[in-house]
DNA sequence: TGTAAGATATATAGTTACTATATAGTCAAG
DNA sequence: CTTGACTATATAGTAACTATATATCTTACA
């Protein structure tokens, strides 16, 4: 019958080899009836044949999809092709469903050196008008004169809706405030919250910011200062010979993601404007 | 200055429900130096600001993309853009290797599907005469003759170049026999072990089966056994008026993975051949 | 004003899937 | 017949939570 390779007996060392595991580990599989070598000695030396590493890399497999080691063993204690098949069939899902979020949190992590890179360039004292292009924002509810109960649920609800929706871009979280506000001097009284959509493609509504002129300055430090900040643009916006339209947008460009302080923190100031003269 | 919403401190469980995490997970948060409550009052409440959220937000980030709660706050003692910024790119750089990692599985759960879904539609009594395409194998080093310490080497060094080199495709580990061993009835001295590559694309060269024509036949049972089938389809060669080219293929239907016993695996045997009057 | 429900806190133990360590027994070579 | 390399079990440690027990605090209502 010539040699036998095939019969071999491999210890647990030269298993774990095989597999490329620590030998603990198997022992682990072995004490948890997750995998048990074929032959255990009088000695309880422990004995794996070849035909046992397709069933470790199998546990491998869907270790690697995320199934935990018990429900793992639930599957292997019931060993059947036709229970493989479906086993399999749902786990090819599970596949489809991780690389789904590994699109999204690629897209959020592009989107993200995208915003710090363009950051690093910025000079956070220049007060400029500039032209943007229209853009599709996803909003939250209106939140204005909102008490600190409702604005608690209304933010909860926002994020909530921003994941559950694969809406979450990697854009900083908006806030808009209406032109009445700022001119009475409310500076933080926001009318609703937003998140930039820059491929507006489902079905869903998204609130539209025409294409047009922004007055754009920096707000460098605490929230609580942010009044010198709008006083300057809106000095600006008066010597420019400008008129503001409705809506003023504000987005953290340096939080507390890559700041220690407050002070450091910069908030950037979007007061969508048109010329007086028109 | 209007109502100031964003001021609004939230308590450990609204902020657990904001994040959508266990509030343990935000105290456990604290107790480790990840993230700490903005303000901690005289009885140790903790309090939380809206500006946290997006620091929460990306601890989640990076905890999806697999880096430690230990590195995670290592980085997050030192921040800065430009700190942020080539951790975002590294970031990038595992998103892409564990999006290629699950290509990979996918394929493999893929072909299992496909090859169990075959496995449950055969006659495994049937002895026949079927006409192969073209087909390349990745070989191991040639076992033929090999003792039990080689066999374990190459069978070790097989499978680590599979793994490393990505070319474990889903398909079983198979063994090719050839025609000497076999008329002298060592079917279990191999020559190699192989593993299909339906993809051939890489530069590596690959071992060419010739499109042509195989007697295949299954044996049910542990490999103890194998001669009775070997015997019964060198008897249907035999009648048939065929003779056995170079190679014997072998591959497991049925193993460890879906069928408790030996007895009830099942193991598909593949003898190259071609007509005698040719 | 008192009290009870519901929140908060800390401290500790449990979970999963290992991983490391300590101690003791076993095997194979020289 | 001993030495070194292996095996075993038992136990403890790890990461990142999660649950539980006990105590304190806040708030809403009678």
């Amino acid at each position: 019958m010539g040699n036998e390779q095939n019969d071999k007996l491999f210890t647990t060392g030269e298993f774990a080899k095989l597999c490329k595991v620590n030998k603990q580990t198997l022992i682990y599989y072995d004490q948890i009836g997750l995998l048990s070598p074929a032959v255990k000695n009088d000695k309880g030396y422990r004995f794996y044949t070849v035909y046992q590493y397709e069933f470790f890399s199998v546990i491998e497999l869907l270790k690697d999809v995320g199934m935990s080691l018990k429900n793992i063993r639930q599957f292997m204690n019931n060993k059947s092709p036709e229970n493989f098949l479906s086993l399999m069939n749902e786990q090819l899902k599970q596949v489809e469903r991780k690389k789904q979020e590994l699109e999204i949190i690629e897209q959020i992590i592009k989107k993200k050196i995208d915003l710090t890179t363009t950051a690093l360039a910025l000079d956070f004292s220049k007060i400029e008008v500039v032209h943007y292009p229209e853009s599709h924002l996803y909003l939250s509810n209106n939140i204005q004169d909102c008490n600190e109960q409702d604005f608690f649920k209304e933010i909860s609800d926002f994020i909530d809706i921003l994941h559950r929706s694969k809406l979450d871009t990697g854009y900083p979280i908006g806030s808009i405030t209406n032109k009445q506000q700022v001119l009475a001097g409310n500076y933080t009284n926001y009318t609703y919250l937003y998140m930039k959509q820059p491929n507006p493609i489902e079905q869903r509504q998204y609130f539209h910011v025409d294409e047009g002129d922004f007055v754009v300055g920096y707000h460098v430090g605490s929230e609580e200062k942010i009044a010198d900040t709008y006083e300057k643009m809106l000095a600006f916006i008066d010597a420019q010979q400008l008129t503001m339209r409705h809506y003023i947008y504000e987005e953290y460009i340096y939080d507390a993601v890559v700041k220690d302080y407050e002070k450091e923190y910069v908030t950037k100031i979007m007061i969508e404007v048109e010329s007086k003269n028109v």
